[in-house]
DNA sequence: ATTATCTATAGATCTATAGATAATGC
DNA sequence: ATTATCTATAGATCTATAGATAATGC
């Protein structure tokens, strides 16, 4: 019994004016970045204001700004967090030579569509956004296209892959309808967010291997 | 030689004030259709202004609104003639019971990614746009609600289709996950517009029928 | 008279900044 | 003193309407 309530607001700083939002607990930058997850994924970026994202978070609009330098700032870093842990993944399932490049391939497929369909939020909604052009994007634009190479190295490193090597625009063309397929089952996650996540990445990925033309691995 | 200058501008009305736009000649209302595809799909729909719009159909915002109530209004009638002869063709095949399922699904596929690719514009990208759940669309996700169970039930008729009978969830599946693939491959689409867009859009509808579980049918 | 366009603008935003305020920390 | 927040607002939009204008049609 120090005196003080529970998770107690021993906070600097001004208090905050409305208590509409019911103290989250977690610092506020990282509400203000799932507040603009949710509300970009689901009106779009441009139709989101500042002051909507503010106050989701919690806080009035003009506090957003101690926080971020503005909106695209909020995108960029969504976006970027929503790609890296692919990346990292993709990176390791490459130097893991040892492995089947097919199951490989697949576990690549399964996380992705998890990562981008599990979570609280559909992050995943966030890669059709139009203002992905912006220059500020630039880095996250890299990266996607980083992890599109992976996907299409993997492929070449499977059985069908062996069989293409002389063909590369097929190779390349195989490996964009894989990761297009990926991408766009975020579109039926989206119109059907019921389903299991998890049955759905690993049939997704089941279906990526189909498109390849290799069958499913075995585990 | 009747007097008047070639496609002479014999047209009632105030004339046009800038002739920034060189008189494409096709009338205001398709002008008006086309500058706003272009720029919804580019730009995203909330970030087009009816500015922007109008001035790219070669004529001052407010004179749009002679043509249109607004721009949710051009969205509606946009989204919905793209999704409207795929649907028509989708009725066609289902009636066309005479010939093998796969091969009727596989014209779909390919006849829909064309649709969505081939055009002047990224259509397809429409699809993508986070507004899409606005009150004044719902006609257009009926249909497009209809579309997919056109896919669902030509799935439904392939020898997969027979040997998954039971399993509604699995075939419902199934069925996403090729419409999926073909709304997906218009991310692939933006990314890469140069790719010629009828082996692109063949190319898919393999895919797709690899996914649905059965080979190209053949011609 | 009818039509298609224009100019002008009211009203409603939205972003980003300036400066005040109310906590804690020392 | 430092920090996180607040209030207030300037400046820049953007939408939609009102009303004028410049053609053709009769």
């Amino acid at each position: 019994m120090s005196g003080e309530a529970d998770d107690g607001p021993r906070r600097v700083g001004r208090p905050r004016a409305d208590r509409l939002r019911p103290e989250s607990g977690r610092p506020p930058r990282e509400e203000l970045l799932c507040a603009a997850a949710e509300l970009f994924a689901d009106q779009g970026y441009a139709a989101t204001t500042t002051r909507a994202v503010a106050e989701r978070a919690g806080m009035r609009q003009a506090t957003m700004y101690h926080y971020f330098g503005g909106k695209e700032e909020l995108l960029a870093e969504l976006l970027e967090s929503t790609v890296a842990p692919s990346l990292v993944l993709a990176r390791q399932l490459l130097a893991d030579e040892g492995r089947c490049a097919a199951r490989r391939l697949w576990e690549l497929c399964r996380s992705d569509v998890l990562l981008l369909c599990g979570g609280p939020y559909n992050l995943g909604a966030l890669y059709l956004l139009p203002e992905l052009g912006g220059s500020r994007l630039a880095r996250f634009r890299r990266m996607r296209g980083d992890l599109k190479d992976a996907y299409r190295v993997l492929l070449a490193g499977t059985r069908v892959g062996a069989e293409l090597a002389g063909d590369k625009a097929g190779l390349t063309l195989r490996g964009d309808l894989v990761f297009g397929l990926v991408e766009g089952v975020m579109l039926i996650h989206r119109t059907d967010p019921a389903r299991p996540a998890v049955a759905f990445a690993e049939a997704t990925a089941d279906a990526a291997l189909r498109i390849a033309g290799v069958g499913r691995p075995e585990g």
